[in-house]
DNA sequence: AATGAATGAGAATTCATTCAT
DNA sequence: GATGAATGAATTCTCATTCAT
């Protein structure tokens, strides 16, 4: 389960020290400048200690990029489960999950951001790592959504499809920022988001004009 | 209007067809292998011709992305009116568009991820001028979505923010193409996305119970 | 005699119009930025041609810095002859020779400074051919110089040093201009060091002060 | 004071030790290449050590070609009024420095020669910076010149002109080595050119002929 | 004769990584 | 454990030269 980073350091406290400090330095710096553009050097600079340290605690500058986004995922692991803790309704459940989501992003919108631009980067199994830790994270969205519609409290669905936007709708904050700047706040974003979807996902459907159209939609595409 | 890319070569037709093929080289290996690991060299090759070539039609490794960009951004702008074109209904318009730019997104899978990933290396003009070109494209949707609130034909909710998740629909696609990898089709997506957001935005609101929740979980944060 | 630069233009009056319009062309260049700094693009389009004309002129890029030194020095060989045309006294011969040779070098400061920042660039045979040339104008010098002393107009000295000074006033004109810019004119400085020179080689020496002081330096030197 | 050249490294002792082996190396080569025929591995290889290191030192190439002529001011700054220390009587220290400029020109041969060639291709600043040492240089003759005029041991001349001129005799050993080469040495150039120089600043002056020559010449360029 | 697009060798510079201290 | 000097591979960009038109 531990990340896959070894460390010539042996004692373990200084490991998960000097390893938060890489995080946060590289966090910031790979938000601002880039992966590529920032120097080990820079990450040592900032996090103040010489650039030979940061490679007794990582053995090389793809894995502080795979610490920065290990970081983040776990973050969500703990905090997106601790949103819910306690509430028994699944819809209550949704809800809360969905507001939590956005505003975790919000907090890591550094990250986030990084997750998007250089998880490309690292090595296959790297990326696997990454990608099995970031579906633990949308399984608690599924798990959900499931119950949800075994209450018949939301109408049958593609599950991953629905999980897949409500994780977009919670990195699409960190992702347009400057879409929004100046315009729409958080609460704004995800109040009218909420809207959208849960109509969207608890209502009862009939036959809505909308669904004609896209049906002539689909004949005309494959006739 | 046109791209600030200069190149030294006079012949328009020629320099049209050389961008072409470099773009076309450079989105596919940009796509594989992110941009800092491509080299003009290896775009070059691609496209079959000298790398010296390259910087008569370009006049930094960094026109080259910003050539990659606008090709998209201008497909977009030429593809999305067109998939509307004659349709007078506001309704039919916008689920049309919502389609219709999924379906560009997939045909440019590889040049929408290139945006996400390397958008932020481009120099703050040229950002400026791909973020400026994003803005139009997205105003398609925007048009739209208001001339379907102006008719009663969907409910008042903030036109950006609404547009955003629109967008993030279509873009998603690209970006965890490895998320539904084998589970669910193009048009299994389109068909959930567009499910869940039309009935969200058509439905006429009522005192839904999650809405009670939503309320309640406001409350709790700013008591 | 000809420079062994060779064309494939047959014309020999267009090769020798050409061949002025380019030496004109990079001879502003070379002094504006140098040799390496100065693109025989830079040179063509200065010229008002294209880049592939230069070529039919000349083999290589060297061989313009060649046309350029060789240039002056023909005006040299031209115009210093010229100076004294017709004058039979050496001393008044010497004393014109000076004038003239600063004068010609003021003309002519740009090719002058690109003699001494950029012959060595030359290729051995090249470099052979300047200095040839250059010696021949220097000879002009040494023939009035060695008139003179033969007429006991000058005292004995080393003729090819004295020469040399000769040739350092001149092209010191061209060299330090930083030096002097704004305080001393061409008038002034050539009035300055005749008056040096010319008392320094007509006076009959004695036992002047500074000669035992040298002499001294001298032993102190070699013991 | 210090040359505006930053190092990474801080060891001030290793700092000055490595650009001295850096000056070292590249002084032999630009004298025998030029400036942009050596490359930075050409330095570092004859330096012995690999070409990033040189980067440790110097933030560009050009900074290599700053120290270099730097380091040979710095020596005149040094040497010339070591000729001359503890002398008072001024014509003596005028003989001195004449003697000693061209001595220690000879010695520095080679750097000589590169401030000729390649001094025009610094950028402003840094030219500026190396003219300003320059002119220190030559304001030691300057102030020993006009001590001989105030003691009326040296006639009123031009001051610039004539410190130009014994500026341009010392440099002129190290220019036109190949004019001498095999026939005059060291010992006669500098007889020779302080024989004339002196008796020419130190005669007192009456009418001679080659004034009137002169004043003829004068009156025919500006009727 | 003239053009100018294309080639490709070459050079400066950066930076991940190592390792002696 | 920590430092930071040193290495050298890798990459962008330039430009002399060629050659088809």
């Amino acid at each position: 389960m531990k990340p896959d980073v070894t460390s010539v350091v042996e004692d373990p406290d200084l490991v998960e020290k000097r390893r938060a400090q890489i995080v946060a330095a590289a966090t910031e710096l790979f938000a601002e400048q880039g992966f590529h553009r920032t120097t080990i050097k820079d990450i040592a600079k900032r996090a103040g200690f010489s650039s030979g340290l940061v490679y007794l605690y990582v053995r090389e500058k793809e894995d502080v990029l795979l610490l920065v986004l290990l970081r983040v995922l776990e973050d969500h692991r703990t905090e997106l489960p601790a949103a819910v803790e306690g509430v028994d309704d699944p819809l209550e459940r949704l809800v809360r999950l969905i507001d939590a989501f956005t505003r975790i992003v919000d907090r890591h919108r550094a990250a986030t951001v990084i997750g998007y631009r250089s998880a490309h980067l690292l090595t296959p199994d790297r990326r696997l790592l990454v990608e099995d830790r970031e579906r633990e994270v949308s399984d608690i969205v599924v798990e959900t959504l499931v119950a949800c519609m075994k209450a018949g409290l939301v109408r049958k669905l593609d599950v991953d499809v629905v999980t897949h936007q409500i994780v977009m709708i919670a990195h699409g904050w960190a992702l347009k920022s400057w879409y929004f700047k100046g315009r729409t706040d958080l609460d704004a974003y995800v109040a009218a988001n909420l809207d959208v979807v849960m109509v969207g996902l608890t209502t009862p459907v009939g036959a809505e004009r909308w669904r004609e159209i896209e049906a002539a939609r689909r004949d005309e595409r494959t006739p």
